[in-house]
DNA sequence: AGCACGCCGACT
DNA sequence: GTCGGCGTGCTC
């Protein structure tokens, strides 16, 4: 019975792949433990997913195991099976979807020493309900979700929390404390031991709560009641690597195994959630504000002629106002460093990232050129690199100059900056003048005023998720002012716009939802993003359009493919990028339809094809 | 993902 | 003649 092992390895192949057990090992064999085996040729670590007596492999005979790493599965039955839903999800092989929920110090291999607990898997132990929480106000939303915690706590259950990242992280570790001292933290960026055993602890059998990151999905907990997802549709949420899941979804998929109860956070949030709260799959709990900030749109078009105008009338006065009355302010610009262009007034040479092909920014505190997607640093050349004639001048936009340009206005005010590597939050500032990141603190402080610069450019991304985002934008950085909001826009009369400033939710969502399902995007379909790349664009161009040809061949009804363009980063870390779409209602026959595309197509040397479900 | 096997160009 | 290019295919 327990001759024949079933592994998988955290490699793209699917398997399982059969293993021969010695005698001596066979008692020590069991479906979730970790095993060291021959594969390929080298030494790798599997993960033991059934046992047989005989094995259909006809291969012939079968490689014996080497050795038997746990004493105890490190994999329980409902883990198993979640991480198999997520691979057939996702698109990935089971092992990788095993590797991608272990701690970094289980998948090399450290053996440690666990207690056996039993898993309550199929138990139903409380009602299965999705909640919607559209919390803008603090106070009720907080008392709410507590008050659930608590109650999972009360009754044994394990209550996992998800935030984006670190710094929501930090501040919900002392909010949770109030309600337990057993709060188990886990991110992929703790170091490996304390990953290790943060990650032991949050399978020990007492309630408690593990708070953490995208990762935490997949916590081992032994009696899992209830799953809250903070800011439920953050990009963080999304891994960007294979396997691509969505910790939102995957926390959903866990909870319909357990029956447990699901809490999406979020105040503005994403539409294909909303969409299922209309449906009736999930229930929308809003709490209102108590008293909203008044919020004004300034028609930037106007000031289009006039140059160098940043700051339109009406937010200036509004900013002296509020700094007189020793208020603070927030100008928000969502733009990294000094300038987004430099080029040589002689030769219009444009300097550029080596790796990317995108125009380096400019960072004033540390005078160095930066690439925004990869992490490629120059120093600024004296005279044009191309020409040598020439002194460089630089132009856009970004919050170092926003800064200059406000010392000038406001020679008396203490200014501040705020973006993505801002440690600590500067301690005095009359003006703070912040990229997006300042919404990580959305929930620490809050202001007098707040003016938006523009927000137009995360509205002009060719993404069909950009209106969303300018609307949630607007939904939370009006949550951070207490008086005012000022927004300088060109496009004043986009819904996105119009809905915020009446905090029409309803209004948004319609619009939003009319959109979406024009164009047939979710929620009425699912997207499946295939993104072909390679260090020639002439390989990538040609495999991209190798695959598209065979998908045109073999299309099935109810799936569209658009045609291949180049990707919203052309070029990346010295890869040339195409994508196709695969549109359909099902995202599992999608995949299997893009799976039976792949097979047997022509390769070209270097392209890689990577396949990416819900982008 | 690695690594081995396999079929076409420049070397001692 | 052989060394080695990377294109193709497999890993129980």
């Amino acid at each position: 019975m327990n001759k024949i092992v079933k592994v998988v390895v955290g490699l793209p192949i699917e398997g399982p792949f059969d293993y021969w057990v010695d005698e001596t090992l066979r008692a020590q064999i069991a479906v979730g433990k970790r095993v060291r085996i021959p594969f390929g040729g080298r030494k790798r670590i599997g993960y033991v997913v059934g046992q047989a007596d005989k094995s259909r492999f006809p291969g012939g005979r079968l490689k014996p195991i080497f050795s038997v790493i746990d004493a105890t599965p490190i994999l329980n039955d409902e883990l198993l099976q979640l991480t198999r839903e997520v691979s057939i999800y996702y698109g990935c092989s089971w092992g990788e979807a095993i590797e991608t929920s272990l701690p970094k110090a289980l998948r090399s291999g450290m053996t440690i020493d666990l207690p056996v607990t039993e898993n309550f898997l199929g138990q139903k132990t409380s009602l299965h309900q999705i909640i919607l929480l559209q919390d803008l106000n603090r106070k009720q939303g907080w008392d709410f979700l507590s008050e659930n915690i608590r109650q999972s706590i009360a009754a044994g259950q394990d209550v996992i929390v998800l935030v984006p990242e670190i710094t929501v992280l930090n501040f919900m570790a002392e909010m949770l404390k109030k309600i337990s001292d057993k709060v188990i933290i886990l991110d992929r960026k703790l170091a490996a031991k304390e990953e290790l055993n943060n990650w032991l602890m949050a399978g020990a059998k007492e309630a408690k709560i593990v708070l953490g990151t995208r990762s935490a999905v997949f916590a081992p907990v032994h009696h899992l009641g209830l799953m809250v997802v903070i800011e439920e549709d953050h990009q963080s949420y999304k891994q960007e690597q294979s396997p691509f899941y969505h910790g939102r979804d995957v926390a959903l998929m866990r909870a319909g195994k357990n029956d447990c109860r699901v809490i999406l956070e979020n105040c503005a949030p994403c539409p294909e959630v909303w969409w299922q709260a209309k449906k009736g799959t999930m229930k929308l709990l809003s709490f209102s504000t108590e008293k909203s900030a008044g919020m004004q749109i300034v028609d930037m078009t106007d000031y289009k002629s006039r140059k160098s105008v940043l700051i339109s009338v009406p937010l200036r006065n509004a900013i002296e106002k509020t700094v007189r009355a020793e208020g603070k302010v927030i100008l928000f610009l969502n733009r990294k460093g000094f300038s987004t262009m430099t080029k040589c007034p002689q030769c219009q040479f444009i300097l550029q990232c080596p790796r990317c092909e995108t125009n380096l920014s400019y960072l004033y505190a540390q005078k160095k050129m930066t690439c925004g997607r990869c992490n490629y640093r120059a120093d600024l050349p004296e005279l044009c690199p191309q020409c040598r004639s020439s002194y460089l001048r630089s132009s856009g936009i970004g919050i170092e100059k926003l800064e200059s340009e406000l010392a000038r206005i406001f020679p008396k005010y203490r200014l501040g900056l705020y973006d993505r590597d801002t440690k600590n939050l500067p301690v005095q500032f009359d003006i703070l003048i912040a990229t997006q990141a300042i919404l990580r603190l959305q929930n620490q402080f809050s202001v007098e005023l707040i003016g938006a610069i523009h927000m137009d450019s995360e509205l002009n991304h060719p993404d069909f998720r950009s209106a969303h985002k300018t609307f949630s934008l607007l939904i939370q950085l009006r949550q951070m002012t207490k008086e005012k909001f000022i927004v300088q826009t060109r496009l004043p009369e986009n819904y996105c716009f119009k809905s915020a400033a009446k905090m029409d939710f309803k209004g948004f969502y319609r619009e939003e939802i009319k959109f979406r399902r024009q164009l047939g995007l979710p929620p009425f379909n699912h997207l499946v993003s295939i993104i072909v790349r390679a260090a020639q664009e002439k390989a990538a161009f040609e495999q991209v359009n190798i695959f598209y040809r065979k998908m045109q061949d073999t299309l099935k009804r109810g799936i569209m493919v658009t045609e291949p363009q180049p990707d919203v980063m052309p070029k990346l870390r010295g890869k040339y990028r195409f994508m196709i779409l695969v549109k359909g209602k099902s995202a599992e026959k999608i995949l299997s339809f893009v799976r039976t595309s792949l097979k047997g197509i022509k390769r070209k040397s270097g392209a890689i094809i990577s396949v990416n479900v819900d982008p």
